[in-house]
DNA sequence: AGAATTGAGTAGATTACGTCA
DNA sequence: ATTGACGTAATCTACTCAATT
């Protein structure tokens, strides 16, 4: 509906007006605590077409992948992990689906175990496992892991290839981080939620603001839409007017209700097809 | 001291896969 | 050999807590 052309586009899908009724994206509401994460994830290429036009205001994420919404985020990464990604482009070889969406790789993840990392994970959990050893040392008190800048560098510049990681991934940055693959693994699930409330943060305000210039363009017509009323009721004779005094609408390129073949017995008569406005790509409200 | 950040635990849901009748 | 039901493991999101800054 042309609203991707917004300047302060968020990725968020508002349609007003004319929107599809898709079924896919409105069955299946997500539940109060934990909506399936499939069914929260509208198909990426589900840009707003017009099968069936229905009337109706329409709110919400255009599901695209996580590392899509933090791409623009965060900094490039230094070239001192450049040795680490390079070594997670490896676990992320052609075949272990590198390129595949959040969304599939969940189900890629479970093959790859299968077929390899299972031993693997348990000796790097051996290995790493520094802070879970010195938590049994005697101090029950459990000291929060805090990584360090390289650590979290390095976890920053995978996340912005991949949001989610198979096990071949997740191995090779705990290997990399030593770190356990659970601490990998649990970053990760937090790194996702935390900017998707970010997201959900700016989607709000943008919904906010979006709000306030309709409730603004509401009044403004409706305050026009009294004024014509008034006009229509003190001059019955409009029709007699000299055409130079009509107004034409520049986009419509119509006159206000006089000689167009469509006119009917009413000057203010609507358009037969209602005229839905797109706020956003038409920032000049002239009709 | 209080707010923000962040690592980690938990519950519930989904999926793939193996087993068995 | 095929198929449907069932159990299990892995992983996800959402929510939450608590240590740390």
């Amino acid at each position: 509906m042309g609203f991707d052309d917004h300047p302060c586009n968020t990725g968020l899908v508002l349609g007003l007006g004319l929107t599809t009724s898709s079924p896919q994206e409105s069955t299946s509401p997500p539940k109060a605590h934990n909506p399936s994460r499939f069914a929260n994830k509208p198909s990426p290429n589900s840009a707003p077409t017009s099968a069936t036009f229905e009337p109706s205001l329409t709110l919400g994420l255009p599901g695209e992948p996580y590392h899509q919404l933090v791409a623009s985020n965060y900094k490039g990464g230094g070239n001192s992990h450049e040795e680490a990604i390079d070594l997670y482009r490896q676990a992320s070889s052609p075949h272990s689906h590198s390129a595949v969406s959040s969304f599939s790789s969940g189900r890629v993840v479970k093959r790859e175990r299968d077929l390899s990392s299972e031993e693997v994970e348990v000796e790097v959990e051996k290995v790493s496992s520094r802070a879970s050893d010195e938590d049994e040392d005697g101090s029950n008190a459990r000291k929060k892991l805090r990584l360090t800048k390289e650590q979290s560098a390095l976890l920053e510049d995978s996340f912005k290839q991949h949001s989610t990681l198979n096990p071949k991934q997740k191995q090779a940055l705990a290997r990399q981080l030593n770190l356990r693959p659970r601490q990998v693994e649990v970053w990760f699930q937090n790194r996702r939620a935390r900017t998707k409330l970010k997201q959900t943060e700016v989607d709000c305000e943008f919904l906010k603001k979006c709000c306030e210039t309709l409730t603004d363009e509401n009044r403004r017509l409706q305050k026009e839409l009294q004024e014509l009323k008034a006009l229509k009721l003190s001059q019955p004779l409009y029709m007699h007017m000299p055409a130079a005094t009509l107004t034409m609408c520049p986009s419509c390129e119509r006159i206000g209700g006089v000689g167009s073949e469509g006119a009917s017995k009413s000057p203010f008569s609507m358009a037969p097809k209602p005229h839905f406005y797109n706020h956003f790509t038409n920032p000049s409200a002239a009709c």
